[in-house]
DNA sequence: TTTCCGCTTGACCATACGGTCAGGAAACGA
DNA sequence: TCGTTTCCTGACCGTATGGTCAAGCGGAAA
């Protein structure tokens, strides 16, 4: 476990009025818990060294959140949030460029700025979402129609070819979440250097191109 | 965890003869190693559990890999080993529509029938590479070097457009790895069923048209 | 000042886990 | 047949882990 022990600490000046308190230790914990959990999965991660990383004894944590279980539970339904907050740059755009090339653009930034949450999600559903389950069967089911829906009216308008919906999701979701879960394995392909600004910007303008290019909307 | 505490059972007629048995129980051991390891993570397997799917005592178990790290590194480098192996398609390809089709062709067959693998794989690369860091450094570096400067050469001739080759390949990985890492969650889109002979084709019709087209091959 | 109630925490507990070991069974070579 | 080597396994052990608890702390309301 390479995450350091320094704990995190409570945002400067401390506002201790109650109602505060409890709001920025559950925060607090939740990013230490993201952190550990996406670098130990839920099985390797440990209650007492999320709560080292949070900077709080262990009771503590337990006082919050009533077992590690809970915990997790909290931390993959904040990350499915977030997603599906940051997916509405597929919609109101004219056509395909513009709509998926956002939405490209999101999910690139999202995998720079969050990767830890992206590496629990993954982790989540390949070990068959046990927590989650609910959500794709009903959240995640609608959205992903609704999505599959919209690029099909771009292909009868002509504005793109005539691919599979359901297939340019999963490309989509798989090329631009690749760069934070096998972001280490970028990483070492780039001579061990994570990538810079400027590869960022290549990276993503690499994806945006080859999959509008391939769906024939440029 | 799911995983049904059936045994695997000795294939067939049990051959006794000395040299079998340790070649015999090894691969056992190994196959329910990686498909425990697969579904619970390193962390949160079990080295009871293991035995219980190899339908082994767990002395046993530990008589032939020293430790649940010895038999995870096995575990692992097999994998490894395995798709660079698989990798070979690539090459003496006269050109992206045949070289590249085919991988995808290849890697799509992994993710069917060797999802744990594949789900283990991606585990490891998560969590920071622990025991695979040395080859990613080593071998997979070459690989890559090797592979995008055969890509490089199809762009000199004129054979596809002038895409950076490393993004490329991180779509082709991701894309094609995609079908058994979030294997769950395409299954749960699909009404709960895994995908059939022909979704299955579809899918592999798709990524195939999608990127030969994004890299100007078609 | 007193009372209340949410917050904090060190000490503690039961369990599950990875790993050991000693002794027996089974195959092999002579 | 006998000795040797490999295989097999129940019982056991130390440790780490998730979780509990009871006692204290400190704003805030009366």
């Amino acid at each position: 476990m390479s995450t350091s022990a320094q704990p995190l600490r409570r945002p400067m000046g401390r506002p201790v009025r109650r109602n505060e308190i409890r709001q920025q230790n559950e925060t607090l914990i939740l990013q230490a818990a993201e952190k550990v959990f996406a670098e130990a999965g839920f099985g390797g991660a440990t209650v007492q060294l999320i709560a080292d990383v949070a900077g709080l004894p262990k009771a503590n944590l337990l006082y919050y959140f009533a077992s590690k279980e809970d915990l997790y539970r909290r931390v993959v339904r904040n990350i499915f949030e977030f997603w599906l907050h940051a997916a509405d740059s597929l919609d109101n755009a004219p056509g395909p460029v513009e709509g998926i090339g956002a939405y490209i653009d999101a999910k690139m930034e999202i995998s720079r700025r969050h990767p830890d949450g992206s590496k629990v999600w993954a982790s989540e559903v390949m070990h068959g979402a046990p927590v989650i389950q609910d959500y794709l069967e009903t959240t995640l089911r609608e959205w992903t129609t609704g999505r599959a829906a919209l690029i099909q009216r771009w292909i009868d308008e002509g504005k793109m070819a005539a691919v599979n919906p359901e297939h340019l999701l999963y490309m989509l979701w798989a090329t631009t979440q690749h760069y934070a879960d096998f972001g280490h394995q970028i990483e070492t392909l780039n001579g061990g250097q994570p990538l810079s600004d400027t590869q960022w910007r290549a990276a993503k303008e690499s994806v945006k191109t080859m999959i509008l290019r391939g769906i024939g909307a440029i």
